[in-house]
DNA sequence: CGTGCAGTTGAGCAAATTCAACGCTTGTGG
DNA sequence: CCACAAGCGTTGAATTTGCTCAACTGCACG
């Protein structure tokens, strides 16, 4: 049982609307990563929806700063974030026509957004393009099954997770500055926000971490942190 | 908390040792799955580990007969299955050169097998057996997602999610004979087997499903299970 | 200086786990 | 052919974990 977390605003009416813009032949970026951000660049307002689930997955999409969640709502309010997107992820990937999760900027965000149809276009042509496509998509599909991995822990080892998770996708080696909230932290891990704040302070008891400030946390003992990760 | 499952048999030595093979030019087949089945076909009885976690992955595999289960194991001898695979099913894709899961069959199975690097070799000069690649990979993608959108919900979504999903994958369209234990499907589901056989009695007594046997199930009442699905 | 949102903390409760016992089926050796 | 052990599944009772409901704090913003 989740969080019933749909009580939230989204600024709608941030509809995508990107300049068409022809791929040009020319020597071939070596990574698609960076194709995608020679793109048109946009701006999200915090919480700002940029796409939603079931709409057509026409783009592509490239952090370039802010940080993204994408999340899917069940019938009854429970929410579930699937993955957070910091500065040079790629994301918007998926299987079919059609996006499967909802995507939002998280905090103020400018996002580099290139048309799908024309990344697939240049793979038809560029075995490399298509090739890197295909490492993206794996590189996805290895952080969800990581994060499965996360769900089926305890509560102190899933936030323990999360935290050398976050760290290693961080700058600094012993700080994290969380773009999220603690309702986007619990509803990445399947936890509410009292036991994730709970979890947080019986950290902070016990040395492992500091909590500077809520959306700052200092990891004080990796090797502890380790040991609880299960 | 899972359960500490790592007790379990495991018919190692059946290392794979397929004859090179070249896959000659000839008509292209339009389906990659169709391709692997071309391959090489090999047998593992119950519980013969078919690859090992962190071993390279070499092979494409695809289910003719049996079952499959990938899995992972925690330090302390958690078990996650991160999912069965049925006949037609291919699997063994994974993004790096290592498998992150282990695979074991399930009962006694029959698994085609082709070279990985004969498969990208193909795809290097064909640009559909590249999209193709691509299609599984996201598929796959798509099929983990939602597992994860299973391991969020209550002990009684998810022994239903369960069953509908292993409905849908097979011939009838009421009866499910399933080919795993309930330590299995309690692995898969985050739960112990103990709330696995809870859950199917509780469903059974509210008419929802008939055990015929343990491992035959009989959906009588599809609306109140999609009802239950959370 | 209030108002509102985000986060924390506490008390009681519900869901799922743990521990334990038992039944059924299957296979095996005497 | 029977007896018995082993594996699998079910059921019960006690316990634990995380959730729900509620109150309260701190901080930012008007």
């Amino acid at each position: 049982m989740l969080s019933p977390a749909a009580i939230r605003v989204s600024n709608a009416g941030n509809a995508i609307k990107v300049p068409e813009r022809q791929t040009e032949a020319g020597p071939v970026p070596q990574a698609l990563s960076d194709t995608i951000e020679t793109g048109v660049q946009m701006s999200f307002a915090r919480n700002a929806e940029i796409y939603g689930e079931n709409e057509p997955a026409d783009y592509l999409y490239k952090v370039i700063s802010g940080a993204v969640r994408t999340y899917k709502v069940l019938a009854d309010g429970r929410r579930q974030i699937g993955a957070f997107y910091l500065p040079g992820d790629v994301f918007g990937l998926e299987s079919g026509e059609h996006h499967v999760f909802s995507a939002e900027a998280v905090i103020d965000s400018k996002i580099a957004v290139i048309r799908r149809s024309a990344v697939m276009g240049l793979a038809a042509r560029d075995n490399d393009v298509a090739r890197q496509l295909w490492v993206l998509t794996s590189r996805e599909l290895r952080r969800v099954q990581d994060h499965i991995m996360l769900l089926i822990k305890t509560a102190q080892e899933r936030v323990v997770g999360f935290l050398l998770e976050m760290s290693a996708r961080m700058p600094s080696e012993t700080q994290i500055e969380l773009p999220m909230s603690r309702q986007d932290i619990a509803d990445y891990l399947g936890l509410t926000i009292e036991t994730v704040s709970r979890t947080l302070t019986q950290l902070e008891d016990s040395a492992a971490i500091e909590l500077a400030t809520s959306r700052r946390v200092l990891l004080r003992d990796r090797i502890a942190l380790r040991r609880l990760n299960g």
